[in-house]
DNA sequence: GATGCGTGGCG
DNA sequence: TCGCCAAGCAT
């Protein structure tokens, strides 16, 4: 079933070696702080480099180290966040940045098991601070590895599935005790990412080539078994974008859905009546217009959101916990995508396109 | 064990 | 256009 240690230890040799040729330059790889270790692995779940890369240094630079990120305040956090997506991340590192100064002399713990404890750190992010940033034989499992796997020992059921996320742990765990295991995690994750790609594998760069089941028996384009996934499900919501000279009125989201980030109010539901209730539960009141200025389409992993955007005249806070903001300036607090897609559809002065 | 949680890029 | 999915985790 698995490689004897001989191939292991070939493929190991190959891995190493193909990415010590050609390993991109990632800002994260030129640190060793375990801190910033942890910091990019948090930001890089579910999220490309690409994307990464417009945050880690100004993230960095805004939180040096474990205590600076648990002196801030949630708000100045999720505005280094803002646009990153999934939002509670942020609020788990802010919240293990603590633990470690309560718990950890503010620093990142080596033993495995206090490194598991932190709040936000699962059994990949654990793996990759210990064998990235202590150079310890822990294995990980992503996205990446699992493609990388699946492929290389043709492994055919679901991902996803707890017998094949079972088998990979093994095959990882079988592949990580040698030579400098934290390239060696890298270079999995970066074969999987730029060689043992999604749809289509360049075999003909691949290292490890050779050994490869999927590609001697034909069935790199088969393989992984992707997981079973739902399609988004559809719902109607309502925005309602209140001004007051640059100011836009926005709440505090509380719900597990950007919780933590402020927005326009929001509600589920179509029609003027729905807005009117999103107005109110606000702590606004004011004279909304007749009909949606402007609508807009916001697909998250599980919703597809069909937003129609109200503008309401005339608007003036009754009540607390919600406030004018200058979308230009928002200052320490985090916006969502969708906020400010739904601001740049409303128009600068709320005459903006008109419904489809 | 299933579900919820963002955003953007690509074939 | 549309589905897939990307360095997952918590509940």
């Amino acid at each position: 079933m698995r490689p004897p240690p001989s191939t292991l230890a070939t493929e190991r040799a190959s891995l190493l070696a193909w990415f010590d040729a050609v390993a991109r330059d990632l800002p994260w790889r030129r640190s060793r702080d375990p801190y910033a270790i942890w910091v990019s692995e948090v930001m890089l779940q579910q999220t490309r480099v690409d994307t990464v890369l417009r945050y880690f240094d100004r993230f960095l630079s805004r939180f040096p180290d474990p205590c600076a990120l648990a002196s801030a305040s949630e708000d100045e956090v999720l505005s280094m966040w803002s646009g990153l997506g999934y939002y509670r991340r942020a609020r788990l590192l802010h919240a293990g940045s603590k633990h470690l100064v309560a718990h950890h002399g503010g620093e990142v713990p080596q033993d495995p098991e206090a490194r598991r404890a932190m709040p936000g750190v699962g059994r990949y992010t654990a793996g990759a601070i210990g064998s990235i940033a202590f150079d310890r034989p822990e294995a990980i499992v992503d996205g990446n590895v699992a493609r990388v796997l699946s492929r290389l020992r043709g492994i055919d059921t679901p991902l996803g599935r707890a017998d094949t996320e079972a088998r990979l742990w093994a095959e990882a765990d079988a592949l990580v005790p040698g030579p400098r295991p934290g390239a060696l995690n890298q270079a999995l994750m970066e074969l999987g990412a730029t060689v043992c790609a999604h749809p289509t594998p360049r075999c003909a760069d691949c290292p490890v080539a050779g050994g490869c089941v999927a590609l001697r028996t034909g069935r790199t384009a088969e393989l992984p078994v992707p997981k079973p996934r739902r399609a988004p499900r559809p719902v109607d919501v309502v925005a309602v974008v209140a001004r007051q000279g640059r100011g836009v009125w926005m709440v505090r989201g509380q719900d597990a859905l950007f919780g933590g980030l402020w927005g326009v109010p929001l509600d589920e539901g179509k029609g003027r009546a729905a807005a009117e209730r999103a107005l109110i539960s606000a702590g606004l009141r004011g004279t909304l217009e007749r009909r949606a200025q402007a609508r807009l389409e916001h697909v998250l992993t599980h919703r597809r959101m069909d937003v129609r955007v109200f503008v309401a005249a005339d608007a003036h806070p009754m009540g607390e916990g919600a406030r004018w903001v200058d979308p230009d300036a928002p200052g320490d607090i985090g916006l969502s995508a969708l906020t400010r897609k739904i601001l740049a559809a409303a128009g600068p002065s709320g005459t903006a396109s008109p419904p489809r």
